[in-house]
RNA sequence: GGCGCCAUAGCCAAGUGGUAAGGCGAAGGUCUGCAAAAUCUUUAUUCUCCAGUUCGAAUCUGGAUGGCGCCUCCA
């Protein structure tokens, strides 16, 4: 597989540290609310990422972090009059229902940051053992004009970066680059001992931390939004080169933003939507349609015409599986014809597609052309006279490769409620008496309690609207 | 000021040197008791613009225009 490094601005081949495994690390969330649609795009394709390693064989081991402890986190729960840990507590919860409910996977481990003081300290404790870090007053700076290879995953340099006069110049730094490992006490802070005094960890440092501990010195993927790349990734890359001597990460992935009349949705800037919110509006399924339906590194506009646009299409996947299974159901055991051969020989070669697609750096949008062709050539080729095999053949291809993308996760209804039985008997019986008022009546009862009635070559068919 | 990204149909979006995938939408046809679903046909002689390289460019180079991001908490 080919990605895309956003260090070397290159696609590199996948070479994993450990043959047949693969390490990474996710910048999770902040958790002080719940989390936005821009929020869900990195949880969303990185899930795929990991879906789709996994599908290839690949053994993956997936650290996602929570950060539980940061200014956001103390004034949220200030505002509240809860303690942090409340709040981290509460909006991990909420959290998991969200991501949950979109299809994305509970990572291996989803370490906490405040679980994780011993090695944070032990961190900030060898830098400052190997003169990468100097304490001021209780709190802790990293020494930037130590580390030679500091912006080398940003491009950025130590100059020009002061010039962008943008950094508070403090005078206890040594450097105006310099950022804070390790943060002193203030009234009414949570706070951990440290050989420092009280205090809580800075940004950055966690991550560099929690990776260690769950991935090694060195891993294979590490993945966040592009924001992060400056400064949060170049300064974890630092610290942690600077303490282990070894190299931190193989891959760097960033995505792109998702935006707001083409501007970011952020929290700070208020333009954003809750996944909360939507998931009021639209199917969770539709939201991955949407993400997946350009690659992950473009921005995308989020509007609900585009989700719309999304649950149009994704519901042509949805009927197609279904009526495969509709003909499956009523279909013979029969040898495959030379025709049916040949379609699952057409079948294999879109699936490689699918794979070709992803293999090159995650191109979802292109994998799920790969998918359409499935549901076309299905359509055009398949009917009532098509045997068991190839029926079953294409169903399993469609539904893993599905799978892999996290779509088609609903399952098709087994059976109806009574209600709805009675009623779709009811139609059969009309139609039988070719009494097409009544069995209009009935279709018309049926969509109105949220289900579509199709008259096929096999009967009538009943099914739950998407 | 420094570091980057993007521009393809009504909308969304692949395609990074060989003659424009796919989805949504729209129009017409087939099928159907009527529908639905499906399917067929039509919907970009052309990829923001101008030069250049090449037998050949949406793809490479230079320039222009327009839009966006990071450098400050941020996915």
């Amino acid at each position: 597989m080919q990605i895309y490094n956003s260090q070397s601005r290159k696609k590199e081949e996948l070479v994993p540290v450990h043959p047949g495994k693969v390490g990474i690390y996710a910048c999770g969330p902040t958790v002080y609310n719940y989390f936005h649609i821009g929020n869900a795009r990195p949880f969303i394709v990185f899930d795929v990422l990991r879906r789709y390693l996994t599908h290839r064989g690949f053994d993956v081991t997936f650290v996602q972090n929570f950060t539980d402890i940061d200014d956001k986190m103390i004034k949220r729960a200030n505002e509240e009059g809860i303690t942090v840990k409340e709040l981290g507590d509460r909006f991990i919860a909420e959290y998991y229902k969200d991501a949950g409910a979109l299809g994305i996977r509970p990572a291996t481990v989803h370490p906490r940051a405040t679980e994780h003081m011993a090695q944070i300290i032990e961190l900030v404790s060898t830098l400052i053992e190997k003169g990468y870090a100097y304490e001021v007053n209780g709190d802790v700076y990293f020494d930037t004009a130590k580390f030679p290879g500091y912006g080398k995953l940003s491009g950025q340099n130590l100059e020009d970066l002061e010039a962008g006069a943008r950094i508070d110049v403090e005078d206890v730094k040594h450097n105006p680059g310099d950022f804070a490992r390790w943060k002193a006490q203030k009234p009414g802070e949570p706070a951990w001992e440290s050989p420092w005094g009280m205090g809580r960890p800075g940004w950055h440092i966690e991550c560099s931390a929690m990776s260690r501990t769950y991935l090694g010195d060195t891993f294979d993927i590490h993945t966040g939004g592009k924001d992060l790349l400056f400064p949060h990734h170049e300064n974890e890359i630092a610290q942690s080169e600077c303490a282990t001597g070894k190299p931190y990460v193989k891959y760097w992935m960033h995505n792109g933003f998702i935006n707001i009349d083409n501007e970011k949705m952020s929290k700070s800037a208020g333009n954003f939507f809750t996944v909360r919110d939507i998931l009021k509006e639209f199917d969770a399924e539709d939201i991955r349609m949407f993400m997946l339906s350009a690659h992950y590194r473009s921005p995308i506009n989020f509007s609900r015409d585009m989700v719309a646009q999304a649950h149009a299409s994704l519901s042509r996947l949805y009927t197609a599986r279904d009526h495969l299974q509709f003909l499956l159901s009523h279909a013979a055991e029969q040898p495959m014809s030379a025709e049916e051969e040949a379609f699952a020989a057409r079948i294999s070669d879109y699936a490689a597609r699918f794979d070709a697609a992803m293999d090159d750096d995650m191109n979802t949008a292109d994998a799920l052309g790969a998918l359409f062709e499935i549901v076309r050539d299905a359509n055009v080729t398949l009917n009532e006279k098509s045997g068991k095999a190839v029926l079953q053949n294409v169903l399993d291809t469609l539904i893993s490769l599905c799978d892999v993308l996290g779509l088609l996760m609903k399952k098709a209804e087994n059976g109806l409620p009574a209600d709805i039985q009675q009623l779709a008997d009811d139609r059969v019986t009309a139609r039988k008496e070719k009494n097409w008022k009544r069995s209009d009546e009935l279709r018309d009862q049926l969509k109105a309690l949220g289900y579509t009635v199709e008259d096929t070559a096999q009967g009538q068919k009943v099914n739950k609207a998407l």
